[in-house]
DNA sequence: GATTTCACGTA
DNA sequence: CGTACGTGAAATCC
């Protein structure tokens, strides 16, 4: 580090990058403000750039751009700039260390080994750190030089004690050009740091591969928050209005539609008794009045009782509109469709436990029946492509069971299976699900027992891990994401859960990185076909792509399975399959 | 007012 | 046939 810096904004960036000798694929990091105002940092010398003359150096060298996060691809978003690749460091922060915390200072403090109590606590304490975030980059960026005068011996990010320093975290990176650019070379130092943590970091290296699709899906994630989903409105209030009736005009009229949905279950109750429907505690009483006795009033225990009263059946039937009402309903569509026929909602790279992407605002449990207003825009369709079988193919992979991996080859692997178990396919299955997750009651019976011995290797990769959860002892996925399972000694009933969770993470886990490393590469290969991925379903994928190039971008998606399975696991042979249908509404598929 | 519980949608 | 997540309303805590 060290040497020259320029911090004249006029300087080219891409002949900038080309004298320093950047190639494709180098780690240059940067650090992007609200604006789109740019620092780019390379081993020896740095700028300050426009978002313009970024998305040209991506064009023309395409480095490997460290980010500190999403946000910084949020911002490029909004200058109309997407980039191909990234090392986002705080995705590669939680693949290295779990959790979920993976603020500048705590990834920072986290790949140094500086004792984590001495990090200065979230600016919020979260991930919702965004908009204030930018509030306090704005409030520095107008008090100028006044910040770094003021604070004297702050000019440089990092503390004496190694630390970042709070005031830096909070905002004050982003309150003059020099530390705009100080940012960017920290960004990078850190990315260094996390690649090398990561053991050779060496291309052909499963860790080093899954940290660059973890980070580039963030620019995906990104991506997805910006552009939405299709959705017609027509269509969707035509929805709503078959299962909850039209828009009500007024809040009167809404109270008044609400009884008389909740008259019709009410009508059914014993003469003399009502209830708040929306009250739990209040149902269980109404239902006992009716002679019908449950410990509480979950839809999978009063299914039993559906036809013992007509209350019950009522009562299921007024849920699931309630749930559209409330969840789903007119205000949903207000708030999150926009006028351009778009849903909208955040999303994010990986969740807390096993690292599968989610998204708010309903994107990722819509109801089934919603599905028919998704509908691809004027000229375009989309290619619906979902995983098959994933769970146990994976599971095949990461234990590298050569005799699970042989019944991968079947289109449907559930038949070879029960061929071996010398059961029938849906015993097979069951029993296979069973192993994975692990099972509360009974012992797997006969099929168990067959599983244990024809794929031993598969039955103690999940033996290994549930034990190691049940001890507490950390546990990391296939592609090196680390589950946290230590803290403290549990309760007997709570270390059979432990055991389940482990298992799961770590098939539920490898799924996740590897459906996330399949989606970033149908995002590169898909550009020149114009095809834009709108939704990610934990094994489905929804890309919208113009009609003309419908084909196209089937044969691509199913291209990038057979590429991504070859990176992902060489050496296992296991055979991945996905179905892949062009529609021009989600629910015409399947 | 903030947190927990219940319930249910998706995979 | 288990796990995960996000959401909203009620219940509960402080």
């Amino acid at each position: 580090m060290g040497g020259g810096i320029g911090l004249t904004s006029d300087n080219a960036l891409v002949p900038g990058l080309s004298r320093a000798g950047v190639a494709r694929g180098d780690l240059v990091g940067i650090a992007v403000t609200p604006d789109g105002a740019t620092a780019v940092a390379t081993a020896d010398s740095g700028w300050v750039s426009s978002a313009a003359e970024l998305a040209l150096a991506d064009r023309e060298i395409r480095p490997r751009w460290a980010t500190w996060s999403q946000e910084s691809a949020r911002h490029l978003i909004t200058c109309g700039v997407c980039l191909a690749t990234c090392w986002d460091v705080a995705a590669v922060h939680r693949l290295l260390f779990g959790g979920w915390r993976a603020d500048p200072g705590w990834a920072w403090a986290s790949v140094r080994g500086l004792p984590l109590e001495g990090v200065a606590s979230a600016a919020t304490g979260g991930p919702a750190a965004g908009p204030d975030l930018f509030d306090a980059a704005l409030e520095y960026a107008a008090a100028g030089s006044r910040a770094a005068g003021a604070e004297g011996d702050s000019a440089e990010p990092v503390a004496p004690d190694g630390y970042l320093r709070p005031d830096w975290v909070r905002g004050g990176w982003a309150a003059a050009p020099a530390r705009l650019l100080a940012w960017a070379r920290l960004a990078r130092e850190t990315a260094l740091a996390q690649a090398a943590a990561l053991g050779a970091g060496a291309d052909g290296d499963l860790g080093a591969a899954t940290a660059r699709s973890e980070s580039t899906a963030e620019l995906l994630c990104a991506e997805l928050s910006a552009e939405g989903l299709p959705m017609d409105r027509g269509t969707a209030e035509g929805v709503l209005a078959g299962i909850i009736g039209p828009r009500p005009r007024g809040e009167p009229e809404a109270i008044a539609m609400r009884a008389a949905r909740d008259s019709v279950v009410l009508r059914h109750a014993p003469a003399g008794v009502t209830a708040d429907l929306r009250s739990p505690v209040q149902v269980r009483s109404l239902l006992a009045a009716a002679g019908v006795d449950v410990p509480d009033t979950r839809a999978w225990r009063l299914e039993e009782f559906r036809d013992s009263h007509p209350l019950v059946a009522e009562l299921l039937e007024w849920r699931k509109a309630e749930r559209i009402a409330t969840t789903y309903g007119y205000a949903w569509l207000d708030e999150h469709l926009g006028t351009d026929g778009r849903l909208r909602g955040a999303w994010t790279g990986s969740d807390g436990a096993a690292g599968r992407m989610t998204a708010s605002n309903g994107l990722h449990n819509m109801p089934a029946a919603m599905r028919q207003a998704v509908i691809a825009a004027p000229g375009h369709v989309f290619v619906r492509a979902d995983l098959g079988q994933i769970e146990p193919r994976v599971l095949a992979a990461v234990s590298g069971d050569r005799a699970l991996a042989a019944a991968t080859q079947a289109d449907d692997m559930y038949l070879p299976v029960a061929a071996e178990l010398g059961v029938d396919r849906p015993t097979a299955k069951v029993a296979m699900i069973a192993a994975m997750y692990g099972q509360t009651t009974g012992h797997g019976g006969q099929a168990g027992r067959r599983m244990r011995a024809a794929y031993p290797v598969a039955m103690t990769y999940l033996d290994s891990a549930d034990r190691s959860a049940r001890a507490g002892r950390d546990l990391r996925t296939y592609g090196g994401r680390l589950v946290r399972m230590s803290g403290g000694a549990v309760s007997a009933a709570k270390t059979a859960a432990r055991g389940r969770y482990g298992r799961n993470a770590l098939i539920q886990g490898a799924a996740a990185e590897f459906f996330k490393m399949w989606a970033v590469t149908v995002r590169a290969r898909g550009l020149p076909l114009a095809a834009r991925i709108v939704l990610c379903l934990h094994d489905e994928l929804l890309v919208h792509v113009p009609a003309d190039r419908a084909e196209e971008a089937a044969a691509l998606v199913a291209d990038c399975l057979s590429e991504t399975a070859r990176r992902w696991a060489p050496a296992a042979q296991v055979r991945f399959i996905a179905d892949a249908t062009v529609v021009r509404r989600w629910s015409d598929a399947k």
